[in-house]
DNA sequence: AAGAAGTAATTCAACTTTCAACTACCTCGC
DNA sequence: GCGAGGTAGTTGAAAGTTGAATTACTTCTT
C-alpha cells in the first residue's frame, strides 16, 4: 500500500497497528484462498463452484431455484448461468422447469453430481481446518465471528462513489 | 458448506463454533472485498491494479523490475504484463529497458500515473477504515495479526493433491 | 382485463485471467 | 567459449467474469 510521501489534504492514514493488523489479514487470506482453490483443484471444483453444489446438495429435494441458489452462494446470476451450463455438461446438475412460475428454473443436482461433492467434502474440509481452523484456539473462533460480524453487518450502502 | 448427511468414512466434521467462524470470515471477507473494489470503480482502479500501483509508488525512483513487482503486488507475471498493457495505454506506467540485464524490463510510474494513485489513496484508506478497521479495537488489530501470521506461516505446500 | 412495471433467467459483447508456449537473454560447467 | 539449462518477460488462445440488454413471463393498478 502506497504510504503517503507529502500529503496537502488531511487523510488519515493508518497506524503501524493498523497496517499490520490489514496487511496480515489481506495477504495471509489470498494465499489462504488459492491454496483451498489448489486442494480443490483435484476434484475439477473451484472454490466457488463447490459454494455452489455444496448449497444445492443441503436444499431439501437438492434442488432449489436459480435466483436463490445464486443468492446464497454468493455469485451472480450471470455467472451461476454460465457456470451451471459446465456443471450441467459434467453431468453434476440439471435445470428443470419450474410449474408454479415459468419464468423460473430449478437448479438439481444429479446423483453423480451429489456423488462429486460428496467425493471433494471431506478433502475440503480438510483443507480448511489444514489451513485455516487449526491455528485458531476457540477464542479466536469466537473473535473472529465477532469481528467479521461487526464487519458485515456495517457493510451496507456507505460510501456510494461519488467521484 | 454441505453438511455430511450420512458418512462411512472418519472426516472429521466442523463443530458449529469452527464453522461460525468459518463463514462469517469467508462470507464478510468477500462482501467486504466487494465494497472495497466498488469504492475504487471510481478512480477507474481495481484492488488489484491499485496494489500494483501502490507497490511501484513506493519503489525508489517509481520503479521496480517487472518480476519483483508481480510477486510483492500478488499477481502473476503474465497478468502483471497484460495489465502494464492496459495501464500503459492509460499513461500509468511505461516500461524501461534493463541494461543489466537485457531480457528485464522496469516498471516505472509516470507522474501522470502518480497523480492517480494520490487521488485514490485518501479514498481508498477512509474506504479501508470505514469498512473495516474501524471495526476493530487494538486489541482486535493484534489479535488478527497474530491468527493470520499464524496462518500464513503454516501456509506451505501441505496437502499437494493427492486425488 | 389491459397495460405498465417488475422479475427470472439467459445471452451477448467486452474485458480479464490463466496456462502454456515462446523469445531472448544469462550463467554455469566443462 | 560453447552448449545445456535456467530466468525475464511477453504472447495468444481459451476460459471465466461482468453488466447491460433481452426474452418471457408475472403482478399490480386501475
Amino acid at each position: 500500500m502506497a504510504t503517503p510521501k507529502a500529503h496537502k489534504s488531511e487523510a488519515r492514514w493508518l497506524t503501524p497497528r493498523e497496517m499490520k493488523a490489514w496487511r496480515s489479514y489481506i495477504i495471509a487470506s489470498r494465499r489462504m484462498l488459492e491454496a483451498l482453490d489448489g486442494d480443490l483443484a483435484g476434484f475439477e471444483l473451484s472454490m466457488a463452484d463447490y459454494e455452489v453444489l455444496a448449497q444445492l446438495s443441503d436444499a431439501p429435494g437438492r434442488k432449489m431455484r436459480m435466483s436463490d441458489l445464486a443468492e446464497i452462494a454468493m455469485v451472480s446470476k450471470s455467472r451461476l448461468s454460465h457456470r451451471m451450463k459446465v456443471m450441467e455438461k459434467a453431468g453434476w446438475v440439471r435445470r428443470e422447469e419450474c410449474p408454479e412460475d415459468r419464468r423460473g428454473f430449478f437448479a438439481v443436482m444429479t446423483d453423480k453430481g451429489f456423488k462429486a461433492i460428496e467425493k471433494a467434502a471431506p478433502t475440503h474440509v480438510e483443507s480448511v481446518r489444514n489451513r485455516f481452523l487449526d491455528h485458531l484456539t476457540v477464542k479466536d473462533q469466537e473473535d473472529l465471528s465477532k469481528i467479521f460480524d461487526r464487519v458485515q453487518s456495517q457493510l451496507r450502502g456507505q460510501f456510494i462513489n461519488e467521484e
